[in-house]
DNA sequence: TTGCCCACTAAACAGTGTTCATTAAATTTG
DNA sequence: CAAATTTAATGAACACTGTTTAGTGGGCAA
């Protein structure tokens, strides 16, 4: 009998629905300012019914983190058929950027807030891993072909990592406020060609 | 009379007695955890009597931020005697991640959370602007000694800043998940390093 | 048809940041 | 010095928050 699939079934789909309610209010008015009670009015259930389907609402948020990660992995898909793998890797650091700006909230979430990763203490965070394999990837091809110096393939890949990281965490935080608005913009430009710049020449 | 001034004077040592045990709090227990209310229980005064000293909860915040800045740029301090710019350049960012690691609470305040900042949209941020500068001026040494080419000071300070703030970001935010506990600290120091050479070789 | 199970919920609990009328003390004025 | 006024501090309330629990009603298996 097909009742406990159907059943099955019913539960994902009742999972997904409040993970689009709760994206589409964290999305519309940012994460401080909706509440369990706001998701459950958005999809006309009681709040306690939300609490069926996840264990708290960090287990909501580390739901939505998921999704932007599969959100940020499509994005990365098209520049897999770039030939040179500098150019490749550049590609990869202002797609990580523009992600950022153009989904601020999602990629708070998945990069940011503590709030989603306080379960995964010590099993490890499958989705980060997986798009730092799509990184390594790309540092790897560098380096076969003689663009980079042969070092540590992980490190190499964390150093450049946490440097993109680093602007848009800043920038994401309002942490630019010594740049009159109209020079961010530019400065944060020239920063990141100064950093594939340095990389091409340096590593 | 003098009797204003004191009154001027008693209202600061309240507001730095009120900040005293809201860093009391904060260090020992994270930010999450510590409300008003325990503040207030703190230094043995009402809830509301902390609202006469502060605004909100968040220029609350913005005052353990500044004190944060203080503690830090005292830090920078014995660096000012190195005589090679690229060494004081490197001492730099590795006081700033040290800073980052052994005061998590204060560094997350002064550059990762939202709160204390919320006040200030546009009047500019001068802890930042200042700390910034010392950045700068050690960047603008190695330019004039010749171990830098010379790119506008403020971008290259920008890169240098972003990728260095990228380490803290990440590991204060717990995204290492994806590397074994133990393998952590050697993969940032080897990327800390491999940073530091690249900027040698390439900028 | 009976009895069970299970999705769902109303209501409550313990907490949060914040406001406000009221009290009590310090200061200024008559 | 006494009276009036300003001021610091508070208890109690307001409108929220995340979360738990006892209870209800409709679909399912026996």
């Amino acid at each position: 009998m097909g009742i406990v699939e159907r059943k099955e079934r019913e539960r994902e789909e009742m999972r997904q629905l409040i993970l689009d309610g709760a994206q589409k209010l964290f999305l519309a008015n940012g994460f401080e300012k909706v509440s369990i009670r706001n998701i459950a009015d958005e999809i006309e259930y009681s709040p306690a019914t939300i609490y069926l389907y996840f264990k708290d609402k960090n287990e909501l948020l580390f739901g939505l983190h998921q999704r932007g990660f599969i959100k940020m992995v499509g994005e990365f898909q098209p520049l897999q058929f770039l030939t040179d793998p500098f150019e490749k890797l550049v590609e990869m650091g202002r797609s990580y950027i523009r992600f950022a700006v153009e989904n601020p909230e999602l990629f708070d979430l998945m990069f940011i807030m503590n709030a989603p990763m306080d379960k995964l203490d010590k099993e490890d965070w499958v989705e980060g891993d997986q798009a730092f394999g799509l990184l390594m990837q790309v540092v790897q091809e560098c380096m076969d072909a003689g663009i980079f110096q042969k070092h540590n393939v992980q490190s190499t890949a964390m150093m450049i990592w946490s440097s993109i990281h680093g602007y848009t965490a800043l920038f994401l935080r309002k942490r630019l406020g010594m740049f009159p608005e109209c020079d961010r913009q530019p400065i944060m430009d020239e920063a990141f060609n100064l950093f594939c710049e340095t990389l091409r020449r340096g590593l």
